[in-house]
DNA sequence: TTTTACAAACAGTCCAGTCTGTTTTTAATA
DNA sequence: TATTAAAAACAGACTGGACTGTTTGTAAAA
């Protein structure tokens, strides 16, 4: 906020010469990515304006028109640091872990605890909503999420190992689904009273749908019944 | 749009003398309810300006104001508009039926279909969502869902009927979220390809938790395992 | 005649995008 | 290495437009 860069003291000793300019330009983007996700969250998709993102990054307005010639290109960079975010945290959680050897609850409570429930999450997901009118946003942010979601993909590949995929990615969707609800939930509702015990409810639930879709002890039973309906689970 | 209303026949003939002035008052606000929606709908929170609402209403600025004073006075208006017409779909849906005779599948998809699968509850989302940073609407905005909600409440008791009602409270919830999650999924994505799969799976979950929850057979068993956890279904 | 319903213009504010000008970095050349 | 031209980074003002809330004025109802 009130910390100077470039002029003074700040770059003095640091590296000089070879790409200078490309670390400058970086600091700046990356400054005024989080300077907009603040103010986003702060005063919300509505009322956010880009002379308070230069404001809040203590940056003058040319630069910030400099790196991001639109408001939705502000947005979208925005979005895009949200996501890298999201991905340092998982790894500060995981590190290079194989998810196989997470269990469900673990991995859940995480993504709850360090995105979903965060104010930043809402952020998102307002920009999400407002994506619906406005065609660019969301090409652009659908864009964004290609790579990060065919990640995820992947990742919950590791963490559920369903036999059958298509089950898996159902499953999949609907915790995604679920945890979304529940932000908003969280959100609109000031009290976090039940998003708790539905978080538990819901982890009890799934670890009885993996039990059964993913039936350890036999790996031949995986191609025994393939494509088989999430049905009833007792019938025992 | 090209309607007018007020100068010339549109009331000529109508009931003439008592409450005159109130009918009139009450056509123009829900006119006004129902453009503000529609508005809504179409461009979003973001861009929605009272004069595209008084415009789209066909009436005069001053009207609009004259009703509703505010800008928050509008959005409040028009979301208490949107709750209400829920309650109509509902009723001609179920009528005055009891919901203790209706299939919660048939109920799922017709909230589903009906509310949540609508361009409509993706705007109430926004609404709700804005409401994060906007003190006074998000205020009026629990205010105006107090009374729908316990509404909605005893609704679902009458179509769950699980003896432990923290349970089913929590199912309600869960449920909700879901749908939320769902909602905005579809919103931002285009294709609605995995949706439909995940309400079905989800009948499936739920109709399994209903039996476990909810033993008909006999109504002792209710007394018997109060506060019983959402525990493993299977185990026979 | 007093209140309510409606009409329309107005005032003040503020935003997004553009544009002109200044400084720093880089690259090329001598 | 020193010099210089080009490019990139930054600063700040300006413009055209539009929105919210208010106010003044008129017609209809009580």
């Amino acid at each position: 906020m009130d910390r100077t860069l470039g002029s003074n003291e700040a770059d003095a000793a640091p590296e000089a010469g070879a790409g200078k300019q490309a670390r400058r330009s970086a600091t700046m983007r990356r400054r005024l990515c989080e300077a907009a996700l603040d103010v986003l969250c702060e005063v919300g998709f509505q009322s956010l304006t880009t002379p308070m993102i230069a404001a809040r990054a203590g940056v003058s307005r040319g630069a910030q028109t400099h790196h991001f010639a639109t408001k939705t290109d502000m947005l979208v960079g925005a979005f895009e640091h949200l996501l890298q975010s999201w991905d340092e945290a998982r790894h500060a959680a995981f590190g290079g872990r194989n998810l196989g050897e997470v269990p469900f609850e673990d991995y859940l409570r995480f993504v709850w605890r360090e995105i979903f429930s965060k104010p930043s999450y809402v952020a998102a997901l307002e920009l999400m909503l407002a994506a619906r009118v406005d065609r660019e946003l969301g090409d652009r942010l659908r864009h964004a999420l290609d790579s990060p979601a065919s990640q995820r993909n992947l990742r919950w590949r590791q963490l559920l190992r369903f036999p059958d995929v298509r089950k898996e990615e159902q499953f999949q969707y609907m915790t995604l689904c679920l945890l979304r609800g529940m932000a908003i939930h969280a959100s609109f509702n000031r009290s976090d009273d039940v998003n708790e015990a539905v978080l538990e409810a819901w982890i009890e639930l799934a670890e009885t749908v993996i039990a059964v879709e993913r039936p350890e002890r036999s790996v031949a039973a995986a191609t025994e019944r393939p494509r088989r309906k999430m049905r009833r689970v007792p019938g025992a």
